[in-house]
DNA sequence: GGAATTCTTTGCGAAATGGTACAAAAAAGG
DNA sequence: CCTTTTTTGTACCATTTCGCAAAGAATTCC
């Protein structure tokens, strides 16, 4: 006995390290793979969007694809997640900040605006807006996660609007709930006129008439 | 020679008297057939409404719908214009009328949720924002009627906010097209709203919070 | 090296899809 | 009654769609 058997490398919490699996190794990243599949569902939607088409944009075929991540329904849900959990991060250092009110409205829209107009084929849109006119209607799963996106969005205003409140840069007679219902209202409709090809020049003139109303006419 | 052919019954303008067509006889009435078609695009969108669906709600076998109607796109285009057209008829009135603004917006917008809300399984939103979000991206033709239908609706809304102005119900600090694109935002998430099953209630509290904050903290 | 495991690849199949060809049917014109 | 015209009904085609089964490849475990 020359010595005892290797102990399998202590799991450090962070270690991207492969964790040595069992058999064949997988061909792809699920995590990429995930992405080009959110890309595809934001471009096209659910129906329009084949499972040829999901093969070729993630490199793996169908069988893979399914192993990975279930059916297309299965596969629209995960991406949907990735998509919420993208647009937290993307969002949630301003909403936490401690900025001035109308800064903060601004950065906000302008990070909205920067999701909802990117994509190589045309604008992308808000893929809980989308999701909403959509699969939302017939598939009690989804809306469940689509109300919960709104619902997140209103409360995340309205804590905005509440600690302005507090700072003294809104009169005690304004209405949180309200202004951040006002703030979705916006998110909205900037999401739909992105998707129409409105250009940004257009939308950011929405934005800043918004935010008048909201922080400006208020104050 | 006892009688000159019997002329063709003079036309009256609106008559509905069948004009003595040719061939054999058609088995549909165009107009409930397109709104039969208009109904299921609502339901389920392009993409995931089939020819077998339309032909089993109009009664119309796919030839028929054919001649008729052209192909599934021009279907879908002439029951976009069907859709706005009733709008149209809906709205009108209420964007003439010469109420107090309050009064009128109320109005407008009890309408626009009668329209959103209909549907005999599930709610239906606007069907302008569900086009918008799907097949206006790729098609230019649709994307220039939503245009429209956006553009029209800015347009009415900032006429009404003109009116109040001039009858001096809003200071005239106030900018109407300002308030017409916030009308507008309301509208859009309201329907998107409605489309995920967010209930009625919720719905007008919105619509009043943003009534409010459009004629109510301006005056 | 062989067994076990995990993923990939190929290919199938049953169903659905958009669209059309063609003959039969129903009406008017003569 | 025969022709012409228009619409219907049936049947079909080519393609696409989703999903899966079965065999092959790459890796670890013993």
């Amino acid at each position: 006995m020359v010595q005892k058997r290797k102990r399998p490398p202590v799991p450090r919490i962070d270690a991207p390290v492969p964790p040595k699996r069992r058999g064949r190794p997988r061909a792809y990243e699920p995590g990429v793979a995930l992405g080009k599949a959110l890309d595809l569902f934001r471009k096209d939607g659910f129906a329009a969007t084949s499972l040829d088409d999901l093969s070729a944009a993630t490199g793996m075929n169908r069988p893979s694809l399914y192993g990975a991540f279930g059916d297309k329904r299965e596969l629209f849900i995960k991406s949907y997640r990735r998509y919420r959990d993208d647009a937290r991060v993307a969002m949630g250092d301003i909403f936490r900040n401690e900025l001035p009110i109308r800064k903060r409205l601004e950065r906000i829209y302008a990070v909205a605006l920067d999701i909802y107009l990117s994509g190589e084929s045309g604008p992308r849109g808000c893929f809980t807006v989308m999701t909403a006119a959509s699969e939302a209607v017939h598939d009690p799963d989804i809306r469940a996660m689509v109300l919960e996106g709104f619902a997140e969005l209103d409360r995340a205003f309205a804590a905005c609007f509440r600690r302005a409140q507090e700072k003294g840069e809104l009169p005690a007679s304004a209405d949180p709930t309200l202004l951040a219902q006002l703030a979705s209202a916006t998110i909205h409709t900037i999401a739909i006129r992105a998707r129409a090809q409105v250009p940004r020049k257009e939308l950011e003139t929405i934005v800043n008439g918004a935010i008048e109303v909201m922080v400006g006419a208020a104050k």
